[in-house]
DNA sequence: TGCCTGATTGCCT
DNA sequence: GGCAATCAGGCAA
């Protein structure tokens, strides 16, 4: 039988709770091409206006206003001239505050990640923000598309049988930033071969 | 208007 | 481990 898309209020909850909570759930994506399904490994926290490393944090602008919308909704930015990075909006509408999916473990439609990144290595597949965006067949035109939708959303812990329900999730610092570097706003699963960085091990 | 930097990746040494 | 690719946003002049 076919698992059930999460409920929309658990993307309520606070950013922090929610980067967490986050870890252990699956990514789906129902695309022209076929479908793909990552399961969330490793996230960040980015805290708006209290946050100088957040693309929010100097106040709305057009590239930025997926942000400050509602949760529940993906914000898809464009970075370092190249690359595409995917966050899930948190926090009531008027505040700038997202979680970066920076890592998934590949679940199902493998071959179709395989053909989009041009590379074999599962391990590889979507380790990375801009790697998963690529895998997932995800791009700048799903920038404000909500994650309760009926092509793109996510299955809460436990929906696939083969993997924890109660994942172990750990903390650490934020990757590749400079301002706010110190900050423990990094969670992701204790072990996880695919996870981009593992932890410092100085954090729990 | 011009310069610099960035929530990165992949290729080269 | 180092560094180029490649461009939009942000800030200085």
């Amino acid at each position: 039988m076919e698992p059930h898309p999460i409920d929309p209020a658990f993307f309520e909850q606070p950013t922090l709770a929610l980067a967490r909570a986050l870890v252990g759930t699956f990514l789906v994506h129902d695309a022209a091409e076929g479908r793909t399904v990552g399961r969330i490994v490793e996230t960040e926290a980015y805290l708006g206006a209290r946050d100088p490393a957040a693309h929010s944090y100097r106040g709305p602008t057009e590239r930025n206003r997926t942000m400050f919308g509602p949760p529940g909704r993906m914000y898809v930015y464009f970075i370092y001239g190249m690359h595409h990075c995917a966050n899930v909006v948190s926090a009531p509408e008027g505040v700038g505050e997202a979680v970066l999916l920076r890592a998934l473990e590949p679940v199902e439609g493998l071959e179709l990640m395989i053909a989009r990144r041009g590379r074999a290595d599962s391990r590889e597949l979507c380790r990375g923000p801009a790697r998963l965006v690529r895998a997932m067949g995800l791009g700048p035109a799903d920038d404000g598309a909500p994650l309760s939708g009926p092509r793109l959303y996510l299955l809460p812990r436990g929906a696939l049988g083969a993997w924890p329900r109660r994942p172990r999730v750990v903390c650490d610092v934020r990757v590749g930033i400079t301002r706010a570097a110190d900050l423990p706003l990094r969670f992701l699963e204790k072990g996880n071969p695919h996870v981009s960085r593992p932890a410092s091990g100085t954090l729990a």
